[in-house]
DNA sequence: TCTGGGGTCCTAGGACCC
DNA sequence: TCTGGGGTCCTAGGACCC
């Protein structure tokens, strides 16, 4: 058996713990630059505030039912899921953290305890110890946990906790959720399926097999399989190496200025180096994407993308900043407004393989190579000492293009001097 | 005026090898 | 006029997730 833990409205609920005077109240979190709704409270969702509703339309009636927004602080909410995370590894011994609110654990072995009930106590285990509300869905599959946790969510009856686990139980649970409902079929597929008449997840479950497979792939045919009860999906315990890292932005204004695009470019690059040492890995590419903001009227759209190889991989920010310096200035136009940019490394490899890839006419310099590294080591230790840009390269500058925040809470678990601007 | 960021997997097709 | 069989690697595009 699988248990889904998930915890409810997460940023929204990571806000109420700081401060309790959104307790009771309609909350949303935005997204970077202040765009999208990402989170809502439940008072949020019955006002019909939608997820990834762009806050500007819905401005007079954010006034009008006095709706507290803030701006994303993803600082505070990846401590706080780290403690969530900490917690459940601690009350069962085999975790899977699925995404920053979300883990399944692997229940099996309970055979001496009623499930339902040590969820509940799972759940009252990390409300204690965090502050953070959380529903648990249980069922033989993770696609049925998922399943069950949905209606644990949607229906106070469950009081929180659901288990799937009788035929008769999962046919009933199946035949209220909606196709669309079920985790891993999106709304290009669920468009299809209603087509051919499968509404609910009990139609998606008895489909015919072979046209499942035709239609939506491996992907749908496991998805039909873990319906049924027969598990595809197993608990995933390790974190695979990532295989692509991304740094991209929004900006907070119209940015037409080489110098400044330039600038974020370097930044992305530098934040992608840092990701890579903290992944310990080395990237051999390096993609750089500029573009206008998709809204623009079609004669004032740029969308424009180059990618590089680096001579050897590397984790260096130097040298990930001057490739993408080169890969820029391949793809700039003068004339455009532009919004948003990113640095993509991928081609990823351990840096632990040790044994450097070299290629034909280059000579190494160890000894450079050396410094180079404690260079990096250097900057990281004074950046996680002092705090983040405390010392960069030069080519890393927000100033010009650097996101909106206008409501922005402190990061109240993971910087002193930000905890007592809290407010009651 | 204002619309997010970061990932994965799968398939199809083309270029290439012997 | 007719033109094999078995592979790999890479890329683009489309779907999905949070």
């Amino acid at each position: 058996m699988f248990a889904l833990v998930d915890c409810n409205n997460f940023y929204a609920s990571c806000e109420r713990v700081f401060n309790p005077a959104l307790i009771g109240r309609p909350v949303v979190v935005l997204s970077n630059n202040d765009g999208c709704f990402i989170a809502r409270s439940e008072e949020a969702k019955a006002l019909g505030l939608p997820m990834g509703g762009p806050a500007f339309k819905y401005r007079e009636l954010l006034r009008k039912h006095r709706v507290s927004v803030l701006s994303a602080n993803f600082t505070l909410y990846g401590d706080m899921s780290s403690r969530v995370m900490a917690t459940l590894g601690e009350l069962a011994p085999e975790i899977e953290v699925y995404s920053i609110d979300e883990a399944f654990l692997d229940i099996s072995g309970f055979t001496s305890f009623d499930p339902p009930r040590y969820a509940t106590h799972i759940g009252a285990t990390v409300r204690r110890h965090t502050g953070i509300p959380v529903s648990i869905g249980i069922g033989p599959t993770k696609t049925l946990a998922k399943a069950a946790n949905r209606l644990a969510k949607k229906d106070p009856r469950y009081k929180g906790v659901c288990m799937l686990s009788s035929p008769d139980e999962i046919r009933k649970a199946l035949a209220i959720l909606r196709v669309g409902d079920i985790w891993g079929i999106g709304r290009q597929w669920a468009r299809l399926l209603e087509a051919g008449n499968i509404r609910t997840a009990l139609d998606f479950s008895i489909a015919s097999e072979p046209w499942v497979r035709k239609h939506l792939h491996i992907t749908g045919a496991r998805i039909q399989q873990e319906l049924n009860g027969r598990s595809c999906l197993p608990l995933e315990q390790v974190r695979a190496p990532k295989q692509t890292i991304c740094t991209s932005r929004s900006f907070g204004r119209t940015v037409t200025l080489p110098d400044e695009m330039r600038q974020a470019v370097g930044t992305f690059a530098g934040a992608c180096s840092r990701k890579l040492r903290k992944e310990g890995s080395l990237a051999s590419m390096v993609t750089v994407f500029i573009c206008t903001s998709p809204f623009n009227k079609p004669a004032e759209k740029y969308w424009g993308t180059k990618t590089v190889a680096l001579h050897i991989p590397s984790d260096d920010t130097i040298a990930l900043v001057r490739a993408a310096e080169r890969a820029f200035g391949a793809i700039w136009r003068e004339g455009f407004g532009y919004k948003k940019a990113g640095v993509i490394v991928s081609g990823l490899e351990p840096a632990a393989s040790a044994a450097p890839c070299l290629t034909l006419f280059d000579t190494p310099d160890h000894a450079a190579n050396k410094r180079q590294q404690r260079l990096m080591e250097a900057m990281d230790s004074l950046n996680c000492r002092y705090g983040s840009g405390t010392i960069r390269v030069a080519a890393e500058n927000a100033e010009a293009w650097r996101p909106n925040q206008t409501m922005l809470s402190p990061r109240c678990t993971t910087a002193w001097e930000e905890i007592i601007t809290i407010r009651t």
